[in-house]
DNA sequence: ATCTAATTTTGCCAAATGGTTAAACTAATT
DNA sequence: AATTAGTTTAACCATTTGGCAAAATTAGAT
């Protein structure tokens, strides 16, 4: 059969390339094709019309998004332990793709019905972290709060300054994007560290 | 002259729903008509095309949102004050205006370009801020860090749940609306309280 | 070599969309 | 009432865009 290495891979990568950079709306079926260097025809035999190509990729990208966060708040590891791996493991990966989680938000924030199966069938499931929480709370190793609260600060640190990177870079570095990145680099340790001061007893 | 009350602001309010709601590319004229309930030649006939209806949006939503963060970091507070001042005034504006933040990052984000100018026009000022978190940390009254990584942190915890919204109320929620903006409510004080709990000496 | 099935390209279409034009309407002014 | 300037509408146009049908090509099987 005629292909000249994986088409329908080449496909994938080149449409997540633009509508991550583009948005579904803004995205066009010709840019894609041109970044696969195909025809643009191809693109509808194998993924049948733009809506399913766009699907295929959104469900690779938040699987792979989520398969991490799974990893560490599934892994019955200690609060501490967790945190630290979580800063130092997930803004790695957003230094390498630091687009991606503005990607998924815009796209459910514009439509979250349509997405709504997607997103339930790789969600993780983040009880177990909450009860090793509350447990250590208890046990007066860190200091009372809504387990969610801490939760949702320690996600809140790790992803914002990635999703407003714009905006960030522009008011805290000028504008400077690899002062931003080196910034990133060191974040991985103050994350982690501002978060352990703030919950120590 | 011929009109209902005031048909430009009629018009703005419309488009900044969509706008926001949609996305420019997701946007359309005839939505935006129809928001405003008139008809989509008026809305040419008072912006002359997309983009500067777009522009004009922008821009409202832009100053409206930094003039806010400019009273707080440039009124010359403690870092304490200033930090209390930012959680609960900020958190409170998000409660209500919770789609503004993920708009003006994802249009940045698709052009960085194209909106630079008007972003730059806006742009708080911060350095007032900063040294002052310097001067503290110096006299010893908060432990010594990056400045820029403190502000950071407090910036992404007012933010980040309004912009990860769908995903945040997925994961801590079950889908729950009402149940996250029940923790939005209490985190404007939780929010300071593990800021200041993290820098306290 | 021929046949067959999968793949790729060419050329095209119908719908959607931003935008324009000219006519119609409204209300203050004379 | 006639004029005039500003506002609103209806009808239409040009372009873009997602999508499709049919021809052309490729490569493995017989």
């Amino acid at each position: 059969m005629g292909e000249s290495k994986n088409t329908e891979e080449t496909i994938l990568e080149a449409a997540q390339t633009v509508f991550i950079r583009k948005g579904l709306d803004g995205a066009r079926m010709q840019e894609i094709a041109d970044e696969a260097n195909i025809n643009k025809a191809l693109l509808h035999y194998y993924f049948r019309s733009k809506q399913k190509l766009f699907d295929a990729v959104f469900s690779k990208v938040l699987s792979g998004t989520f398969n991490e966060m799974r990893a560490i708040f599934q892994g019955g590891l200690s609060v501490e332990h967790a945190i630290k791996r979580f800063a130092d493991s997930y803004i790695d990966t957003l230094i390498k793709n630091p687009y991606i989680p503005e990607f998924v938000i815009h796209e459910l924030n514009k439509d979250p019905e349509a997405l709504k199966k997607t997103v339930s069938q790789n969600l993780p499931d983040i009880s177990p972290f909450l009860r090793t929480i509350q447990k250590e709370m208890e046990e007066g190793k860190i200091i009372e709060m809504e387990p969610k609260q801490l939760l949702m600060n320690t996600i809140s640190l790790c992803i914002f300054p990635f999703v407003g990177r714009p905006i960030v870079t522009q008011i805290l570095f000028e504008g400077d994007e690899q002062e931003f990145y080196q910034t990133m680099e060191r974040r991985k340790k103050d994350v982690s560290d501002f978060i352990l001061n703030a919950i120590k007893t």
